[in-house]
Formats: structure tokens, C-alpha cells, sequence
DNA sequence: GTTAGCATGTAAGGAGTTACATGATTTT
DNA sequence: AAAATCATGTAACTCCTTACATGCTAAC
């Protein structure tokens, strides 16, 4: 199991995590948070969430009493998650294998890193960064072995591509160093938001620079 | 016109375009040229090639005749480019629009700039920063506007990506001005190997560092 | 002689896009 | 009152992958 397209399911079932919501805003939430480059579509949206539906993943619920009135302004379908949706969540970022390493399956997992704990965090990133390290090698000897007769555009194409990957792996490095030296408030000086509500992680080893 | 899916008959006319080759190589080279991630498989080329010799873009021709002897070791199908396929690889690599900024698209275009002009190169160059730049500020605004409530990981990952997309920008406006800079050899040194033989444009303008 | 890799294909199906269809609410 | 945009969906289609099926050739 866990083939592609459990993206969608995956990305669903973190924003739910946060708070329910509609279909419309789900979209725009998801092409914000992984907007680079495609956009994803209704066609793809609504039949996901009827099958997370019929999965028991996700509810209806009824969108809370607008304070204005009585006014039922239904026509929005809240999804909310439930035990079994939580669980599955909790499954598919815990879950191991080339599928989480690759591009779209790393982002929305680092996207909702927030929502799982230390340890999945660790073994996301050390995946990732392994798969990029063995990518580089295989491509790295490749170039070495046909440099002479190659066309230069195309060598300079593989040389940004290695540059780019090995960019990605010392930030994975970072990251991984800061997930090890330990649970330290992101800023020291931000005290003014109470985030302590959700999960066993509000503390995210991160440092913005 | 011009939807997805082009994006492997451009790159088999392009391989093409250098010498002609039986499928098996086509996808090997393929899988190295624009390995970074997928691997194309089977399913998709030969139908492919299918379709392609159908439209006349591509003959098969007999494989050279080996050395050793009368040997008809026949059961690899060499293809090579007919005149409509060169036209159509022209057309390809000097369509603009959507398509041709896209990551893949993009990419398969800059390796085979050999092939075109100059005046095909800039364009293709320009559009793509174009649209990177236009990613950028849309980001980044949304960046600005939401900072407060979001996750500190869901932060970091646009943070990351913007900086990627930044230096994709300056990778693109380095070529740009060496483009501009006109024909320059590519090492003034390299001499030996005699590499005047096809296409309006020998002289990469491109700088190794 | 048997394994490994070369070489070509087909069928089924997954995942998502485009285009279409519809209607409510908000803004101008 | 019209236009924009919110909101939900369906049908057809495209592109591609996976898995299967088949046989040749080279190496061990």
C-alpha cells in the first residue's frame, strides 16, 4: 500500500487536524501550502473527500451558528476529522519508505511537522536527505564518467541540479542538528501567543536563522 | 495544442536530433538526463514512439551494419528523425507560453539549447524567470500577510522555497547575460576536439564558473 | 546451461486536470 | 441589477506507472 496519491488524502487530513473546514478553503489552503508550481483542482478535491467520507475518515459537521442569526447559510460542507481520521494521520506521517522521501510526499509531511513528534521528525528527514545523498552519488559518478563528450547546456543543467540538491541536503543537516540539540523555543522572546493546546510537540526545535 | 505530454516527444526528437537510436537507449538516456525523481518507464515510451512514427515524425531504420559480419542481429528497432520531425522539434523548442516554463518542460528545453538560436534561448530563459519571479511575489506577499498565525514548520518550508526559487532567478540571469555577451567559446583553450558539424550555432555562449 | 541484462511490447488502472454545469452570496 | 467570487460537484480524458508477457544475447 501507501502508492501515490495518498498526497491528497495525507494534506486533507493535516489541515483538518488543525480545524474543520470546507472543501473551497481546503483548496486554497493546500495551493498556498504546496502552490510550487501545480494547483489542485476540484476534480481531484471533492471525489477525494467523498471517499475519505466513506472511509470514515472525515465527517459533516454542521458549520457552527453564524452570531448574526438564524440564518442557515448552508451550503458549505464542514469536514471535520474523527478517530479513525486521526489515526490514519497519525499512520500515514509515521509511515517509512520511498513514497515520504519523495518531493510532494516530503513537503506536506514537513508542512504538518508540527502534528507528530520528535522521533517520526528525525526519521522523515534523515530519509529524505539519505535519498537525496544517494541521488547525488549516482549522478555525481555519471557526470564524471561522460563529461568530455557531452553537450555543454545539458552538463550545465545536471551541475544546478547538484548544486540545488546538495543545498537541500545541508538544510536537511541543519534541521536535523537542531531536531537533536532538543525541544528549545523558537524564539526565546515570544511569549505573547499562547500555542500551548494541541498535541505532544508544541515546541518546535526550529531556528529561523 | 501543445498540452502536457509533449514533454517526451520533445526529448525523443531531441535525442534524436544528435543521432538515431533504438528505444532501450532512448530510455536510458532519458532516465539520466532528467533523472531527478521519476524514472520513465516502458508503458510510456513505446507508445510513444508508436504515435510518433505514426505522425512521421520519426522512421525506423536499419541499424548499421556490424563489423563482424552479415549477422542480421534484428530485434532492436533504431528510429531516427524524419524532416517533419525536425520541423516539429524546431516548432517545439520555439513554442512559448505556459508549457515551456514549467520545471520539466523547461529543463528539457535548456539540455537541448544546443539545437536552437540564441534568439530561442533568451526567450525560453526570460520566460521562465518571468514566471519564477511571479511565483516569488505571490509567496512572498502571502508570506507577509500570514506570518503571525501560521505553523513555524509550514514557515520554514515557504521559507526554503522561496530561497530556492531565488537562486533558480539569478542561475537564470547569469545565463541570460552570457547569452547576451554573444558568442564566446566555451573555453577559449579547448581546441582538439573538432565539434563544427551540425546546426546553425556551435558556440555555446555558456560560462563553466 | 543458467543467470543477468538487453530489448520490445500490452493491459489495466491510478491520479489528477479540464471543461462543464449549477446555484448562492457578496460586492459594486 | 450586474459582476465577482464563493461553493459544490460530474464526466471525459490525458498522461503515466505497474505489472505482465515474451524472447534474445552475453557472461559466468
Amino acid at each position: 500500500m501507501a502508492r501515490r496519491g495518498e498526497t491528497i488524502e495525507l494534506a486533507v487530513l493535516g489541515l483538518l487536524h488543525e480545524s474543520p473546514m470546507h472543501g473551497y478553503e481546503l483548496r486554497k489552503r493546500l495551493n498556498l501550502m504546496l502552490g510550487w508550481g501545480r494547483v489542485l483542482s476540484y476534480g481531484s478535491l471533492y471525489p477525494a473527500l467523498k471517499k475519505m467520507l466513506r472511509a470514515g475518515l472525515i465527517v459533516e459537521s454542521a458549520p457552527p451558528p453564524s452570531p448574526g442569526g438564524a440564518v442557515s447559510r448552508r451550503q458549505r460542507i464542514v469536514y471535520q476529522l474523527t478517530k479513525t481520521g486521526e489515526r490514519e494521520f497519525a499512520r500515514l506521517m509515521a509511515e517509512v519508505g520511498p513514497t515520504a522521501w519523495e518531493d510532494d510526499n516530503f513537503d506536506i509531511r514537513f508542512a504538518f511537522f508540527s502534528r507528530t513528534d520528535m522521533e517520526i521528525r528525525l526519521r522523515v528527514l534523515e530519509g529524505r536527505r539519505t535519498r537525496l545523498q544517494e541521488r547525488l552519488e549516482r549522478v555525481q559518478g555519471q557526470l564524471a564518467r561522460t563529461q568530455k563528450e557531452v553537450d555543454q547546456y545539458a552538463i550545465e543543467l545536471q551541475r544546478h541540479g547538484v548544486e540545488s540538491v546538495e543545498r537541500e541536503v545541508r538544510w536537511l543537516s541543519d534541521l536535523i542538528n537542531a531536531e537533536r540539540a532538543g525541544p528549545q523555543p523558537v524564539k526565546p522572546e515570544t511569549s505573547g501567543t499562547e500555542t500551548s493546546e494541541r498535541g505532544p510537540n508544541q515546541s518546535a526545535p526550529l531556528k529561523n536563522d
